[in-house]
DNA sequence: GTCTATATGGCGATAGAC
DNA sequence: GTCTATCGCCATATAGAC
């Protein structure tokens, strides 16, 4: 059984926030009255605002590093690549709907180290999509179309699914693989 | 010839200011500096900062209400309509790109009637898009899907196409209409 | 681990001179 | 129309008592 620690929780409760307003918009002070202490014994857990953030994205962002890596290590059809990788975006955004409002919006608020590797980490992601995506094109298993159209209509569907996902009635997910891979993959007409 | 006033100027730099860093990261100050005078000049020709968010988003939010309405009122195919709101948020993005970020990541920080009139207004969009997947698949224009998914999968793309147009060598309107049409529709395999 | 008190600085906005 | 000077407020963060 899993201890969730004082940190873990003040992140937990940050990321409800930053999901509402925007990172710069919530204060330490709006943290700590969601936790019922006061701003200043937040500081006996994390280190300042700017750690929170950084907890909060880097977390994620590693987890879509690996999650890409398995997928591009398997050896299976480029389009069976591009299904597990839209399986992988709604898993994570099931299990950290939260955080991916501050990963997608609040990214460019991390500082120095955090900040480059997180944008580092972005470049791959999409680096490994792209050349999947161009695979796809050659094997004649997507339409020829530039690499790029398909590449962002899949990844601006899929990074703003967590906006949706709680709107909706939090359907189930397998349901949710399965239409999302077909609207994608196949269109709507 | 339009002139341009000094508080179209100041809602222009500012809106470059904001795409960058959002909203409340983006002081008066930094505005100020960015037109190479005092902060405190800016209050001769805006009220203050919230003018200055509610004049950019609410113009775009009003030239898609606007936009929509032509469409919705057209005697064509549900699938025509479609293609039609695409080729409106292609050509709002490539004229309003940076008010387009604004729209989309700050406008919940609008106050009062600003922000009743934009949530009232992206509401109507929404339904009367929805309206119109609904007719397409009861025409069999458009395969049985969740009419949601349909939606959710078209407007993401189109809601952050502002990010990608600029990224790329800002090509040519038509062939983007053609491409984006082409992959929303009839999908990438 | 939480508190009160406080340091330090940036914020939006205003007054009034030029 | 822009400036300097300034007000009042809230931000992050620290020090030290309990």
């Amino acid at each position: 059984m899993k201890t969730i620690t004082r940190k873990e929780e003040i992140v937990t409760i940050a990321s409800q926030l930053f999901k509402e307003k925007g990172y710069n918009a919530v204060s330490m002070r709006d943290i700590a009255q969601a936790m019922g202490i006061k701003a200043a014994s937040l500081y006996n857990h994390i280190s300042g605002k700017q750690q929170i953030l950084s907890t909060l994205i880097l977390t994620v962002a590693v987890e879509f590093t690996n999650g890409m890596q398995t997928v591009v290590a398997k050896d299976i059809r480029p389009i069976d690549k591009i299904r597990e990788i839209i399986e992988l975006h709604i898993d994570i955004t099931v299990n950290h709907s939260e955080a991916l409002a501050a990963l997608n919006n609040d990214w460019m608020h991390l500082e120095n180290n955090d900040l480059s590797s997180f944008v580092q980490m972005r470049e791959d992601y999409e680096e490994n999509f792209r050349r999947i995506v161009k695979e796809g094109i050659e094997a004649g298993e997507l339409k020829q179309h530039h690499p790029e159209v398909i590449l962002f209509s899949i990844l601006s569907t899929l990074r703003t699914l967590y906006l949706w996902y709680q709107k909706r009635g939090k359907l189930d997910v397998n349901v949710l693989k399965k239409d999302m891979v077909s609207v994608l993959l196949n269109g709507i007409t």
